[in-house]
DNA sequence: AAAATAGTGTCTATCAGACAATATAGT
DNA sequence: ACTATATTGTCTGATAGACACTATTTT
């Protein structure tokens, strides 16, 4: 073929290109905040941020510094953006194989002082205990959770504020439309340990009162019963065990649900 | 504030950069297949492919010449991704203000021969008539309407295929999930109208049987049915017609249909 | 026995889906 | 009158949500 050709003639410096391509991470966590033996949980829906340097690794001032922002940082040529919000999700925290999802490009001109800066935003799901596995190995004076209620009254770096609230919304609907809650949970959880984590996200009375949850979750079809297995961690009574099965979700506005 | 002093000292060339930055477009639209007076219409999924010319604007051989390929280009420096796909939409096909979304970035190493080019994904939903209107105004042996069915089945242009595939599935999705079906039906519609835009993505019963059909859509929350209002451009006997409502959808998979 | 959480009984209202039957207007 | 599409009648079974009540276990 005659691409090769075509190539050899190609001049790279045709147009414009941008001064830089990165990635940044929403690292979402769910805080218990009453933890008891023989209590359902009650929990809190946290994002993770790192407050900017005053100087940088070089020893100069810093951009944005001092202020709060979402970890991440420059994609290399030889990665996707993903690949780099894996990588630096791992360098950070030392968390890796957790559900990691693109959600929303920011590039409007003049977002970063920069200069022509492209960020792909992803949100990231991480099981607590292995933030605080985290938070005790580094200088955690840098990192810290807030809770999605506050954040965006804190004071952010760059365009990080729209992005958060972007990822706030995204991460409220992939838990009530998807089968992500998942990720928060141990494999196998109790009704009103999948009723803690969306509560987090939602008031509604059909997940809020415990037996219409209770019972509702019997018939998910995306949620097995694990016939015979039950647990007292979260009261007297012994409670059934379930677990989520891999399956698409149907969520069409004009079919009934099964 | 430090950050005028930090960046005076920030070094731009500090990291490797993107050799280009560009927007594509997956531009769907409906064809009518049958269109008789008195009768509803039968509907087919197109989307909408250029050919590129065997060479480029200065008469050098075109990289991937002669294949098919989604309409898109480079980003300008002083826009976002999101409107350099609505400004090659218009350039291209004369068309403005309608509807068009980002639904993912392509950025695998190697994906484009002439270097690191990031691609973002946008698709369109662009009316029949407007169109018509522009396949009469170019040339038009370099533009096709391409049914979804078999689109994918002909030489396509970089890793076009991929972005094509995902852009079938994204609209798929889209058309069951949210009230974008609006975008391919005049205000005004009948019953037989959205349904012929819905069996364009499934063949389920609930929307394939009139009957069942023209009965849900009077209880769907985000349809108005227009009092008193008939046509008879679908059949002899008066039909009613509705028109959507902008209404945020409730897809939650926990949650019971209103 | 008291306390607390899990789970069931039961009622009401609604809805989906299937299919048969009827309504309407042009030809 | 015939025909094609729209619309309603009706039956069956399922489901949601509300709330009262029962079950189970530890202390």
């Amino acid at each position: 073929m005659s691409n090769e050709q075509a190539l050899k003639q190609y001049d790279i410096k045709k147009y414009k290109t941008p001064d830089g391509y990165t990635s940044d991470i929403a690292v979402f966590t769910i805080v218990s905040t009453r933890m008891e033996t023989f209590k359902p949980p009650v929990m809190d829906l946290k994002i993770m941020l790192i407050k900017r340097s005053m100087v940088d690794s070089e020893g100069r001032p810093n951009i944005e510094a001092g202020k709060w922002a979402l970890p991440g940082g420059f994609v290399d040529p030889n990665e996707s953006a993903f690949q780099s919000a894996q990588r630096e999700l791992r360098e950070e925290t030392g968390v890796d194989h957790i559900h990691l999802e693109h959600f929303g490009v920011y590039d409007t001109p003049g977002r970063d002082p920069r200069g022509w800066i492209i960020s792909n935003a992803h949100f990231a799901i991480v099981p607590e205990h292995q933030i605080a596995k985290r938070e005790a190995s580094d200088d955690a004076s840098e990192v810290e959770l807030f809770s999605v209620e506050n954040v965006l009254n804190f004071d952010l770096a760059f365009d990080h504020a729209q992005i958060i609230q972007d990822a706030i919304h995204v991460i409220r609907q992939k838990l009530l439309e998807s089968t992500v809650a998942k990720e928060f949970l141990p494999a196998e959880f109790t009704y009103s340990e999948l009723q803690a984590v969306l509560l987090t996200v939602t008031s509604e009375s059909a997940i809020a009162l415990d037996a219409a949850f209770a019972r509702k979750i019997k018939s998910l079809p995306f949620i097995q019963e694990i016939i015979g297995k039950k647990t007292t961690r979260t009261s007297k009574k012994p409670t059934q065990l379930y677990r989520f099965i891999d399956m698409e979700v149907n969520n069409s506005i004009y079919h009934a649900k099964k």
